[in-house]
DNA sequence: AACCAATCCTTCGGCTACCGAAGCATCTGG
DNA sequence: CCAGATGCTTCGGTAGCCGAAGGATTGGTT
């Protein structure tokens, strides 16, 4: 048996990729903003009390590579930069006003033709999308996973840590 | 009920699009490629005859992007330009012994530890998975769909072309 | 045959992404 | 109060990415 479904996983989540991808460099087009800076205002909209460190440990950038893109959510009046009176080396960014309805009046429209399918499609089978794709950001997230095991028994192997 | 699956998807699949992106990144370190040129160079390898509009039609980047990008990939010897007989026009783009090593040689690291774990997982998940993943692909890929509805009864809508 | 519009690709100019290194201010442990 | 760590910015550089313009080639028209 042996069967391969991992390469045709693999291959299927590509062009899931690509399509989000694109979608997301056509929102862009579409509110002005780059697809960085559409992600750096999400992440900072998501939590409270954001700080530019924060943010580039979440999505993986450098500082350096957020201060140039909040420099310009700023300019945009997207978001305000506040020092931190725990900490003054620190900023707390918030989502100003117009970066809200930027967020909430471009929606997606990968997102939005997903949604709009995707309801239409029976309980059972929205129930298994979801359970496979949450399982699925378990497989790859490896973040998370040194921080704790998620998976179900032997499931992990940790061949070299490189 | 009116269960709110579509939201939740999005949620996870979010995660797992960061989780590939920043692999990506990491596997563009590791290769001394970029991203960008790796996304390319795969998808020269994937075709017969690849043309750079081919590819900057199925990336959806601009034809000037892809030219910088292939003239790198030439310039590291990984990718070969050629004009076209058929058509004087065209180049048709091959990829190099070099660039068939550089794409088997580096394996993504995400991709890698996915499969590791995908494989033992219980093979009705397996299955599972990967059917909830073509079905996802389906959903989002806007291009296709156009074209040929993929999808069963009743699920295409359609409002609205913009 | 001569032309015109369309097509393929490149070049050019310009903005943004992204990073490492260096620098400044601030915090913390001793 | 000082030394090292931390948070952020600035600087310099490479690459991504695009639209517009340009050179070559093609196919259809008259």
């Amino acid at each position: 048996m042996d069967s391969e479904f991992a390469p045709l996983t693999l291959r299927a989540l590509r062009r899931v990729l690509r399509a989000t991808e694109i979608g997301s460099r056509q929102l862009a087009a579409a509110t002005g903003l780059t697809p960085s800076q559409l992600l750096v205002l999400r992440e900072i909209a998501a939590r409270e009390a954001a700080t530019p460190s924060a943010i580039a440990n979440a999505l993986q950038f450098s500082q350096a590579t957020i201060t140039t893109i909040v420099d310009r959510l700023q300019e945009l009046g997207f978001v305000h930069r506040q020092r931190s009176d725990r900490d003054k080396r620190q900023f707390i960014l918030t989502v100003e006003s117009a970066g809200q309805m930027a967020l909430a009046g471009a929606p997606d429209p990968v997102q939005t033709t997903f949604t709009a399918r995707f309801v239409r499609l029976p309980q059972w089978e929205q129930a298994m999308i979801l359970a496979a794709v949450e399982r699925l950001a378990m497989l790859m997230d490896a973040q998370h996973i040194d921080a704790a095991p998620l998976l179900d028994s032997g499931l992990i192997d940790r061949s070299e840590p490189a």
